[in-house]
DNA sequence: TTTGCTTTTTGACTTTTGTCAAAGACTTTG
DNA sequence: CAAAGTCTTTGACAAAAGTCAAAAAGCAAA
């Protein structure tokens, strides 16, 4: 799925905003566990998941690396802290797979905005949706058992664990990795 | 605070602006545990409280109520499954002490939007701090400690435990009144 | 101020999860 | 296909957190 076709499932794109878009849409091709941005990095940068998969982590000053989520196909992602608060990113953006991104600039993104309002909708569409998820993730993570956020997983994202280490999935579950390993030979 | 002069923090408001604001603004008192909003209820408002503390908690299956967050005065608050997605609230809203809160309806919301496109920034900004504050809290959540959030909550929000149950504080946590009371024991 | 109610703490015990270490399985590559 | 590397599982033990029950403390209203 790529960009546009993804954008025209939701809004009408007449021949001159497609043109627009093409001229500020960088499209790149990245290589299985390439590094998108770095903690400190300034990555302003609004990113579209044409294929693959990139992991969000963060790094603890006990140097333990923690999943914060996975980002896959037909998803847009961002740094939050950087595009959003123009601060340098505190999480790792790594692709896990081969992968195919497109991304705008945020100044561009700003005119676009303004120039095509029709993109407004869309922008608060996807805020929508990421409030949403995130809020079903902090129940999960305050009263659910490693089990039950194990069985979620299993049912909402059940492709996630052929694409995906284990070692990787238990820490976005919030668990060590024995504690997943037991959990899934209990079954 | 009250939310007009909240809002002028942000964004100028003419005098057209202002008169239209306190013909859609509702304002109302409510006593201590009274309850706004109810588990299956729509409650397509947009409120902001200028005195007192709302808690949201979400009641579980087996009947056990966890606190998902405290809404204090100076702050916008949803019930976002109705406001965003026109869906039955999934969780209770309650005030914990006497409060006055101040809320206009999804439809005048939208309508302000379009007639007063200032607030179009306003709405997206506060988005973004609701983003921001749910990744912190999903990461807290994911790889810290129970002391460790205490710690963290002491330290942000310490007034929090002067107006609200530590059994409250303990579901907020993630965590059991018991062991909550065992943390603060131990300093 | 006494009584009743709610909240908080404490104790004893259980369950869950984490940690460390090693073995096993699976991949990749020379 | 063998060797090296990575990922996953298993075992033994330790630490963290949950549960249940009861006591203590705090609060509010009569």
């Amino acid at each position: 799925m790529n960009v546009i076709s993804f954008l025209q499932q939701t809004i009408h794109l007449g021949p001159e905003t497609e043109a627009d878009l093409a001229r500020i849409i960088v499209r790149e091709q990245f290589p299985k566990n390439h590094i998108l941005v770095r903690p400190g990095q300034y990555y302003r940068r609004l990113m579209f998941v044409e294929e693959g998969l990139i992991r969000e982590h963060y790094l603890s000053m006990s140097g333990k690396d923690t999943t914060y989520r996975f980002h896959t196909e037909g998803n847009f992602v961002t740094a939050d802290e950087s595009f959003i608060d123009n601060q340098p990113s505190q999480y790792t953006f790594e692709t896990l797979e081969d992968s195919v991104i497109c991304s705008i600039s945020h100044a561009d993104f700003e005119t676009l905005l303004r120039q095509h309002p029709e993109f407004e909708q869309l922008h608060i569409l996807v805020m929508h949706q990421l409030i949403r998820e995130m809020k079903e993730r902090i129940t999960a993570l305050q009263f659910q058992t490693a089990t039950e956020r194990y069985e979620s997983l299993l049912q909402s994202q059940p492709s996630i664990f052929q694409r995906v280490s284990l070692g990787h999935i238990a820490s976005f579950l919030g668990i060590s990795q024995e504690t997943l390993s037991r959990i899934r030979s209990k079954r």
